[in-house]
DNA sequence: CGTTACTGCGTAGACGATACGCAGAACTAG
DNA sequence: CTAGTTCTGCGTATCGTCTACGCAGTAACG
């Protein structure tokens, strides 16, 4: 029989199913000798100490001391151990939002969270999107956030755009900082050596006439030296939550 | 003889090169038989066509009508072309700053455009993370970006981080779309039913109990129908440019 | 016309995802 | 206790990918 669309529409991979703890063991057969925990746990440590692109089946399982086949018993396809990779790194998110506190403390205690989990296990942005979130670390940050704009006046609709906001925020933030890290890694320097060597290839790149914008931020000397990460962090979450504020200011008023 | 480090601190990728057009045709030896550009263009028709997945070397080269190895004769490797797809997938920049114009019309044009880019392929935010900008057209995008914001007495490490800041914004916002098209793909349905469908997910799943604050967004309804895109942008990049204001409000008092 | 530098590209190796199906284990019904 | 059922581990095999290596042919130069 055809699944209805509403099957359809409401149907997870069974990897997940389990990871929400909808799947008990099944009643016959042999004891299963790995767990989905198991397997994603050996994943992330794979992907932590070699990158993401040393996460293969094959390296998993040998990992575990498992066949390469084994881990199809429990994860439908490469994608799915993926998604759960990223959600076990997430972690239990933080408690950020006590009722009463003011919002804009818990949001910004939110982001420098996420962007702690995002430093923890850099391959995250790696990892090639699939859909809007569904499991359940990656739903109880999504709860989270939204608490914290629990008295702030905004709809529901705008709450969701600020997380969105916030969270995108972050993770672009994130983005850089990996980029330099790998163009340092690339070219085997020291992560403080790169903006200087930035700098020397642009100035050799642009002529001067075609970018003046781009030189006057090399005359400035912008680039060189890395700046503090957590000062450029700090200092485009304070302008990210400014405009948020700016909103939450026409909705109390 | 080793290379210096100056050498390798400004080395490009012998593809990149040729893009700056930092290379001429080799004086001796038979005429190429295929071009760096060329072969960038083929990637870009496929990656638009089937997927970022369906461009390998043997994909690109067949399209060309040439053996695969043959393309190892202009790109080093694979992420090389890669990095070129993306700067082809740019293209060149709008020129958005006019001189003495408004700084926040010209920002939101530069925003606008470049979503429009990542609208018309897709893929690009599926490319994998190499380093910093270095190819010919997103420099000349950071270069408009930075202009927008001349007047505006802001330092030049802040225009930058305003540049960053707003670029990550309109990616951000972008790769939640593709997730949602993808979604959409994926479960076989029309784009405009994937909400719907997500609520029904996120209500089985989570408890409201512990979810109070998602289940307060899914009470609103705000999942019952997808919103337009357009207006969700603009919303967000109206808080992000507020953001931006109340910085350069302080720079001019 | 040799020399030389460069081209296209065939061959081949290493590795990855995963469909399929078998042998055997654990549980249940009788 | 036994037979049947159902599930597990995983060997085998297919197909696709990237790319190192090196040969043979070609165009320009001296």
């Amino acid at each position: 029989m055809e699944p209805t669309d509403d099957d359809t529409a409401t149907a997870l991979p069974l990897a997940i199913e389990v990871a929400w703890g909808l799947r008990g063991r099944a009643a016959k057969g042999p004891r299963p000798g790995l767990t989905v925990a198991g397997i994603v746990d050996a994943a992330v440590r794979v992907a932590d100490a070699e990158g993401l692109a040393a996460v293969s089946m094959g390296r998993v399982a040998r990992e575990l001391g498992a066949a390469t086949m084994a881990l199809y018993r429990y994860v439908g396809a490469k994608d799915e151990l993926l998604t759960l990779m990223v959600d076990a790194a997430y972690g239990a998110p933080p408690r950020v939002a006590e009722p009463g506190g003011y919002w804009r403390d818990g949001l910004a205690g939110w982001a420098r969270a996420e962007r702690a989990a995002l430093h923890r296990h850099p391959w995250i942005l790696q990892v090639p999107i699939s859909g809007p979130p569904v499991t359940p670390h990656a739903l109880a940050w999504m709860e989270q956030g939204l608490r914290c704009l629990a008295g702030t006046g905004l709809t529901e609709a705008e709450k969701m755009s600020v997380i969105l906001l916030v969270t995108g925020y972050v993770r672009n933030e994130a983005l850089l900082g990996v980029q330099i890290a790998e163009a340092a890694r690339a070219a085997g320097r020291e992560p403080g050596q790169i903006m200087p060597d930035y700098r020397r290839l642009l100035t050799r790149l642009t002529d001067p006439d075609r970018f003046p914008a781009l030189h006057a931020v090399i005359a400035a000397g912008v680039l060189d030296r890395d700046d503090d990460p957590d000062d450029e962090f700090d200092f485009g979450l304070d302008r990210v939550l400014d405009g948020v504020a700016a909103l939450v200011r026409t909705r109390t008023a």
